[in-house]
Parts: C-alpha cells; sequence; structure tokens
DNA sequence: GTCTATAATGAGATAGAC
DNA sequence: GTCTATCTCATTATAGAC
C-alpha cells in the first residue's frame, strides 16, 4: 500500500498554540500506545481517549492511521539520529570498537534517561518498527541510514572482516539494546531481587557484551 | 484477563481423521498469520480464509481468539524445550560456554532447516510474544523454565558472576537469536550481495559473537 | 481547529440446521 | 464436525455545523 501522508495543504496561516498543544498530546498519546499495543493493537479511538480529544482531531491532525504512525515515528528520528552522529563525529579515527559502539548505543540510553516518559515509549516504538517487515520503508529512511554510516566506521575499525559478519555483529547490537531499552521487567524477573542493578550498570554489561562479540565475530583475522 | 482457554468438555469419541487435519490446518493457518501480523493485526476470517475452513470452525477448534493464540504457540514449545534440555543435558560440567550457549541456540536453528515452514513462523511467533508483556504469562509457562535451567548452568560455568549480568546476557543472547531467525531479510539487505552467506555461517557469527560477549561480559573476576 | 453525528466496514463470537 | 446465517460491537474515516 502506498503510504498516503496526510495532503500537504498551503497553509492560511501559522497554527495557533493550543492547535500545537493539541497536536502534540495526540502524537504523544499515539507514540504512547503504539508503543504498548502496536500499530494494530491500538486504535485511533484509544488515543484520542488518552490524549483527551474527539476522534476526528487525531484524524485531522494525523491523516489516516499509518500516515499517523509513519509522523510519530519520524518525529523524534531525526534527534536520535543527529546525536548517534555527532557522537560518531566526536570518535577519533583509531578511538577503537567500543567507542563506536557506545556512540551508536549511548544516545538512546542517554536520552531515555533524561526524558523516559517520551523516550522509553519510542524505543519500544523502534523496536515494533525493526521487528515488522511492514515497516520498513520507515527503518530505511529513519534508522538505515545511521545504521550504514557505523557500518562503515565498523569496517575501518576491523579491517578485513567480511562484510555479512560486520552487518549481522551490528544487528545483535541494536536486538540486544531494544531488549535492553524495552525488556526492564524481563531483566527484573531473573536478576537477584536484592541487588537494585542500576540502568548504568546495564548499559556496561551490554557494552562490555557487544564490544567482545564483535572484537571475536568481526576480527580482522578470520575469513 | 484470565486466559479463558476452550472449556476441556468430555470427549464423546475420539476425533476423526478429517477433523485432526482440519484442526491442524485450523492452527497451521494460525501460526502463520500471528507471526507475521502479530495477535492483533490477524483476524479470526483471515486465518480461515488462510486454512480454507469456515469462520465459525475456527472458533471450533481454537475457542477464543486469545485461547487459539495460546494453543498455537504452546503446540510447539515443549518440542523445542525438550531438545534444549537435551542438548544441555549431553554437555558435560566442564564443556565450557561454547557448548552451553549452542545447546541453547541450536535447537531452534535446526529445527528451523529441518522444517522452515512451520519453524520460521514459530521463530516469529517467539519473537512476539517474548516483545509484548501481553504474553507474559505464555513466556513464563512455555520459555522461562527453559531459560533459567540454562541460568544456573552458565553460572556453575561462570562461578561468581552477579546474577543480573547472566541474566542480562542470556537475553542478550535470545534477542540476537530471535534477530537472526526473524530478519533473515534485514541481514541480507546490508550484507554484501555478491557473498551468499549460508545460515551456517550465520550461525557461526552468531555463537562467536555470543560466546565473547558472555565471556567478557560474564567474567567471573568481574564485580 | 474543534465538535457532533454518522457512514461504511470488519471484527469476534454464537445459534442452530445438517 | 461442519456449515449458513446472524448478532453485537468496535473500527476507521468523513461530513458538516460552529
Amino acid at each position: 500500500m502506498t503510504v498516503q501522508k496526510t495532503p500537504e495543504k498551503q497553509r492560511q496561516r501559522a497554527p495557533s498554540q493550543r492547535a500545537l498543544q493539541t497536536r502534540a498530546r495526540i502524537f504523544d498519546a499515539a507514540e504512547q500506545l503504539f508503543a504498548e499495543r502496536g500499530f494494530d493493537g491500538a486504535s485511533i479511538r484509544d488515543i484520542a481517549r488518552e490524549a483527551g480529544v474527539q476522534g476526528a482531531l487525531v484524524n485531522h491532525h494525523g491523516g489516516s492511521k499509518e500516515a499517523l504512525f509513519h509522523a510519530v515515528v519520524e518525529r523524534r528520528a531525526e534527534t536520535l539520529a543527529q546525536r548517534r552522529r555527532a557522537r560518531l563525529e566526536g570518535v577519533v579515527q583509531q578511538a577503537g570498537l567500543r567507542a563506536l559502539l557506545a556512540a551508536f548505543i549511548d544516545p538512546l540510553i542517554e536520552l531515555m534517561a533524561e526524558d523516559p516518559t517520551h523516550w522509553a515509549a519510542y524505543a519500544r516504538l523502534i523496536a515494533h518498527v525493526s521487528a515488522d517487515p511492514r515497516w520498513r520503508e520507515i527503518s530505511e529512511s529513519c534508522f538505515d541510514p545511521t545504521f550504514r554510516l557505523f557500518l562503515q566506521a565498523l569496517a575501518q575499525s576491523q579491517p578485513g572482516t567480511p562484510p555479512e559478519r560486520l552487518s549481522a555483529g551490528l544487528i545483535f547490537t541494536v536486538s540486544a539494546l531494544l531488549a535492553l531499552c524495552t525488556s526492564q521487567w524481563r531483566l527484573e524477573a531473573f536478576a537477584a531481587p536484592a541487588a537494585p542493578a542500576s540502568p548504568e550498570s546495564y548499559r556496561e554489561t551490554l557494552l562490555d557484551f557487544c564490544e567482545a562479540g564483535f572484537a571475536n565475530a568481526c576480527a580482522p583475522a578470520r575469513a
């Protein structure tokens, strides 16, 4: 199906403050519910109720349900991508594997720490988009470019590694990162109840895991 | 919500061959569609059409939609769990990390190789169940017991490791395994088109990645 | 921009004949 | 066990008053 976004009518004048707030509330509610229940599990009505507006307003601001989903994902994608690019550029050529992976991993973890309400939901949303081939287009436009950027940097860091090993390694890293962001409850279910286990310590564990995994699965020596 | 399975009426007589085939077709269709589109994205009507039966038959054999979902997941869960337990028991005490992880990873990969039509769909289904807190009960009954078994074995293999590091490591491993099973398309999208990259080689990469990751993130020395 | 009202469709589930 | 027919409700989306 073609994407059919809200047709960009020529705006007569700038939207009012109230309209912008309404729009933001609708987007926040949609983000929350799409993240919790996925695209099919969240209805426009649910979103309207969560946002405290009438159902018709959701269609007015978001267009079709699919267009709304696209818009909600795209809303924060550039923020994440910019932070990742900035961190990547801050890593000098020979900075090593760990710094490279941290440049990919940390932005999302940090955004979740800065604004958990929105970014924890957004992380779940990314997980939905990544898991469902139906949203492949969104992935390609929002996340793949950054992914490829890191792939290139990793190729320079691990010269001679077959490209399919590099991409597999980064895919494993992404999946582990998303598991960490979306399955806090699962982590807590298996950890000892005594140890509080801070987010920072989990970030350390993830980085330890992926750094060594990458070094071993993507070692220059291997063919 | 309580699970509300199909009430187990006293059977008058054994089901006919035809009935069993119908039931299997319905379950296969449900497995396929739940795997592709998730619980909410797959309708009973879609499942009936895919199975080539009338809609009412789906309710007859599967009960409510939720009960059908439960039943479809449970149908193959014990097969997978048995293979994993068998492989785990075949690993002697000091066999090492790699053998332990292979005992967890290989059964699913092998089942997918033996019967791709059903088990590739089932792997996607596991991914849905694992990602959605709504199916936590299913996870707990179908997959968590095996998970804990491996956690114990890993604790013996890596003595002194904090338990939350062990569970995090195994969760990362599961997520990477599921990514490998469900995102073949993504792997191929980033790999060089020249290299065919067999499933066996991806299994190797995954094992290399997780073994080293575990060894580093769950090293006995760390506190 | 926001509301009410409603159209049009599809959903899950069941009754009852065969 | 299987089918037809149908109930009831929720869904997305739009029309049109304000």
